[in-house]
DNA sequence: TTCAAACCCGACCGATTCGGTCCGGTTTGC
DNA sequence: GCAAACCGGACCGAATCGGTCGGGTTTGAA
């Protein structure tokens, strides 16, 4: 029951370009240098991003990549299914799958309950939020502390 | 985003052992079959449970599972991270992985208070009420039909 | 005392996902 | 027209998923 590595690069990528400000364009290069992730994996991350609409391409030189939107109107959520799809809980809770029975188990309610207490949490936080209380990645990462 | 079928099962099985009344022993060749689960998979399944302390196994001819408490004190989270391992959200929440980082970073406070969010709901599920609203799955499972 | 029933442990299996990497193509500014 | 930058997709090794299997141990009963 995690998240992935790419959700996690993709938000502080996103984040990256909300401290430079509104309308800052960056390549993925420098994002990925700056928040120590492998910029190639973070280019196919903003590629996913973008095709959800969440940030826009600039093609060509003197290209990169832009917030679509103001931070506080972006979510934890948005970001993290963008990346990893839906949050779905249960396998038979994705459409393409279906559920096999007749009529509702024992399951259904609460998993139900708990996915939509899940999505709205996340959906509570906005990039602009986050990026108040967050330098740079890179700056950060140095030796492993045991937090939680 | 998805728990496992083996959780699925795990919560099923002991739905069946529920059902029997307290103290009740069934094999898992039975419950298997009642529930439509792959037996030497539902036996690898109660193993891991039996290793939690949420059921007791009986070993010999005439053996089987029992549940080790009433269900009404058994919690659809213990069931569920018996199987699948403790819920983490994000990959870093593993004591056995780490964080990378000095202080917390942005993802800190809210993965954690989403973390936080479902195990409470889960929790808030027992088995004995789940029971009360299910009969067995074989019999419920006939074709896909198209709910959450 | 022997036999069969039942659980136990761990190896193995094919398919999928994860975390990346790479390459050839396209768009763009200079 | 050339280099910078994104685009799409193929590919990769490792890990996980969903099972399956075989051999070992414990037990009750004939
Ligand atoms: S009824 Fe059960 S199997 Fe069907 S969608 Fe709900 S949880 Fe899944
Ligand atoms: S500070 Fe960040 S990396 Fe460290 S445990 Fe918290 S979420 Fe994970």
């Amino acid at each position: 029951m995690q998240f992935t590595r790419a959700s996690e690069y993709g938000v502080f990528g996103l984040l990256n370009l909300a401290r430079r400000g509104p309308g800052a364009t960056a390549m993925v290069e420098e994002v990925g240098r700056q928040e120590a992730i492998p910029p190639d994996f973070l280019a196919k991350i903003f590629r996913a991003l973008a095709r959800a609409g969440l940030v826009r391409s600039v093609r060509g030189a003197g290209g990169g990549f832009t917030l679509q939107r103001p931070p506080e109107r972006i979510t934890l959520l948005e970001v993290v299914e963008a990346v990893d799809g839906p949050i779905h809980l249960q396998p038979c809770f994705d459409p393409s799958a279906g559920c096999a029975f007749e009529a509702g188990c024992a399951l259904c309610e609460p998993f139900a309950e708990a996915r939509r207490l899940l999505r709205e949490t996340l959906a509570r936080h906005t990039l602009a939020e986050l990026a108040r209380r967050q330098s740079p990645r890179a700056a950060r990462l140095t030796a492993a502390h045991a937090a939680r």
